[in-house]
DNA sequence: TTTAGTTTTTACCATACGGTAAACGAAATT
DNA sequence: AATTTCGTTTACCGTATGGTAAAAACTAAA
């Protein structure tokens, strides 16, 4: 039963596919879905658009396998590590750190991602509501045994988490003001030492942790 | 000395141009500038593209408006009041307030500035190195004197201030997200006082003021 | 009522856009 | 060597876009 479809992508396709990847999240970073096009996707990867729709038959096509391949970045920081076993303490230190490294290794992941959601999340809303959700719930829940358990002062979860995403998204999806801000013509290790410092100093005051 | 060029605006024109940088101001939060379609302006302004431009000549033109009028919005929260009796609880418990208030009062202005310096602030650059610049200098400089006060802690205030924006910042640019989170339809003055509550919290402990 | 000025509409236009069709060349399978 | 598959280029198409030109409709002062 031999198919004439989905054969096998050669590695040189793989190659080529993750190429026109990481030029279209560029592109797509910059001026999001609508305001991004195929010609620009196109040169920035190094080929001519025919060529490249040869590739990606259309850029929604294009545009969803951007968001997948970013997402399997995101989901994972955007959760607590599994080890029931951490105190508070410790995991929220991690998992600021998490973050920040991800605004500093992937920030047009993050600005793809800003767009997205800045204009309602379109295509991302049922993917969010069916995976994140849940996490989310089940961090705040965590959050809260914390609280009754004595561990932390009690506030309100899901504002803690909105804050910690927001100021750590920042120095990516930000980044363009910060740089201009402090001077520099890029952010450095020594400014995301500097903002985990800070933010984990005001988290973990600020619940009462440690 | 009669001139044929710009003689006195009507009360008329002036309200239909506040209605179309209303509108504008819309549709520019959604998708950014090259997103956004002066026919998608003109339909949510309920007029046709062609009359839209007899107002605004070109799109440029109507995007440079429509930032004007946030900016002029915008710089005044984005700097501490001018109090030097102040002390740094209160201003701070104060700042964070107002940048909340224009979240929640004004949310598409803040997604257009958001917008603007995802895709490395084209066309507020200047702008924000001659305005914005100075005042970000000006009070990191006041919030150091507060440490060599001995007032607070010694951190690093470039990063408490970008903490701070981006914080309250995500109640407007992110609202999607926080609502589906949330499981609402909108937020409400409650998610405010919620966020202004464990935001003000987290920085003044976070900081050791008071 | 005329007239000058202001809006609005109608008719276009050049370019950019996403996408199709097919010809063509390069590999690889038989 | 012949043939199929894969990759690239060339040519093209309908629509959307930002913008122009000018006629037509409306408004208000003389």
């Amino acid at each position: 039963m031999t198919e004439k479809t989905s054969r096998k992508p050669s590695p040189a396709r793989l190659r080529q596919e993750a190429r026109i990847l990481r030029a279209a999240e560029k592109v797509f970073a910059g001026k999001g879905f609508s305001g991004s096009s195929m010609d620009a996707v196109a040169e920035a990867a190094g080929l001519s658009k025919q060529n490249l729709i040869y590739y990606f038959p259309s850029k929604e096509t294009l545009y969803h396998r951007v968001l997948q391949d970013i997402l399997d970045l995101w989901m994972e920081k955007m959760a607590f590590i599994e080890d029931p076993q951490a105190e508070p303490a410790e995991l929220i230190t991690a998992y600021i750190r998490g973050k920040l490294e991800l605004s500093r290794d992937y920030p047009d992941a993050s600005r793809v991602f800003a767009h997205e959601v800045i204009n309602g999340a379109p295509v991302l809303k049922n993917y969010l509501l069916s995976h994140l959700k849940p996490l989310f719930e089940r961090d705040s829940a965590r959050v809260r045994q914390w609280i009754a358990d004595g561990k932390i002062d009690p506030i309100e979860p899901e504002h803690l988490f909105f804050c910690i995403w927001a100021s750590t998204q920042t120095y990516a999806d930000f980044a363009s003001q910060i740089q201009l801000l402090l001077g520099k013509t890029k952010l450095e290790q020594e400014d995301f030492d500097k903002a985990a410092s800070l933010l984990t100093r005001m988290v973990l005051n600020g619940i009462g942790a440690k």
